[in-house]
DNA sequence: TTAATGACCTATC
DNA sequence: CGATAGGCCATTA
């Protein structure tokens, strides 16, 4: 089990119509400071079918200007095919859309 | 092995 | 409130 495995876990764990930040999914993965590995593992990808890094945002909740799905608005189509809305300045509603794992109810 | 980079976050000016 | 600097971890050359 590498740093990267237990990230694509977490990613994985993400439902459909919410996003996470790095630094929750570095928090979920083991470690607050693997923010940056978090966009490293998600930047590899080896199974973007199984890995939904397009529901990844950073801490403002804003997409990468670098995406590699075929342009940066193609992650925010993708968010707002989930139901997930975004603002004029492109950044989604944390607030609103923020995956929470401690309400999942367990399972 | 050392040096440099990155889809980040936090603190300070 | 806006911009700059530093720190952290892992990967790559």
């Amino acid at each position: 089990m590498s740093t990267f495995e237990r990230i694509y876990e977490i990613v994985k764990k993400i439902p459909a119509g919410k996003v996470a930040t790095y630094g929750q999914i570095a928090l979920l993965a083991g470690n607050p400071r693997w923010a940056r590995v978090v966009g490293y593992a998600l930047h590899v990808n080896p199974d973007p079918e199984h890995i939904p890094c397009f529901r990844v945002v950073n801490r403002a909740g804003e997409v990468s200007p670098a995406f590699a799905f075929g342009g940066e608005n193609m992650q925010i189509a993708l968010l707002q095919n989930e139901g997930v809305t975004f603002t004029a300045e492109g950044r989604v509603d944390l607030k609103k859309y923020l995956w929470h794992p401690e309400t999942e109810g367990g399972n």
